[in-house]
DNA sequence: CATATCATTGACGTTTGCGTTAATGATAGT
DNA sequence: ACTATCATTAACGCAAACGTCAATGATATG
């Protein structure tokens, strides 16, 4: 009870809580889409302090920026990332690998989840990461073809400048 | 005259021209997909045979495989591209780069225009590569780790099954 | 304690990117 | 000429991913 006051109305510098404008702020996305994430279930309901307002963790924030990233960046839908995210909430569960409160063979199962997971991710952006190389390549060509055309242009233009005419 | 009634009934095949059944089968979107790029002004308007079917070429159909690109690689919205392909229409009035019909200030203007356009692909992509690549690099190290944690609970299973308790 | 600022939960609105009829006409095969 | 298949425009519909109030309460500050 004694730190229990503490706790209260001092978010101390140990306990590092933010609030749902902090964490907006530092991700770049709105309170509004927090909340969204959380209705939708991408995000666990944070706790909340005594009048209600909702108290993110570092954990919190990461998690918000692993799901911009699946979105921005892989393009996935939010029905996808949610997916994805909830095989990590197993990975919190598991942060102590080797808990013997569950039996060996669900610890398996879960670790295994975990690792499909992880690998399709990984073939989703390898898959894409290809696709782009090969557009960038063309992309680089192109620079060069144009820059080439331009040179030409510029030459040209030289010309008419020294003799122009009527 | 004499050739336009074997342009009606044969497309022959030195003139490939494509309805938008078959444009819509090789680049994978719908018919209303395309007549919807048509409307937003991502395709220009195709030529019509007189009954009014639209007739696309083959610069139409690796049109609308770039749009397709420059959304699910890119992730750019209709309207970012649409500012992107009207710089490529200017690439097909520059066919012939080096029409004396216009003057050469503004064959500069136009491929100067065009260089910046490819420029700024090649900007985006390079750098969503790199944010994937430090993405990849990361999902490729918990892949390992979480293989490794398999591997201990496996032999933590064997274990267990050798000596069975209660 | 007055006030400014932060938060809360609804609830309705908006934009994007098409899907889905519906009613009708054109073309191709027999 | 009949029929199947392909197309046309117009219009309404819709899910995703939030934005934007509105009405209200909580917290911090001078």
């Amino acid at each position: 009870m004694v730190d229990k006051m503490a706790d209260q109305h001092k978010p101390e510098p140990d306990e590092p809580f933010l609030q749902i404008g902090e964490v907006a702020d530092r991700t770049g996305v709105t309170q509004r889409t927090l909340r969204f994430y959380e209705e939708r279930g991408l995000l666990k309901a944070p706790v909340r302090m005594e009048g209600g307002f909702r108290l993110y963790s570092e954990d919190d924030v990461a998690r918000v920026e692993q799901i911009k990233r699946l979105q921005t960046l892989l393009g996935l839908t939010l029905a996808e990332i949610k997916e994805m995210v909830e095989a990590e909430e197993v990975k919190e569960e598991l942060r102590a690998t080797f808990r013997p409160d569950l039996d060996i063979e669900e610890r398996v199962r879960r670790v295994t989840r975990r690792l499909e997971v992880t690998e399709r991710q990984h073939q989703i952006i390898t898959a894409k990461m290809d696709a782009m190389l090969d557009m960038k390549r063309e992309l680089e060509e192109k620079v060069l073809r144009t820059r080439s055309t331009l040179a030409d242009l510029e030459k040209e233009r030289k010309k008419l400048l020294a003799k122009p005419k009527a």
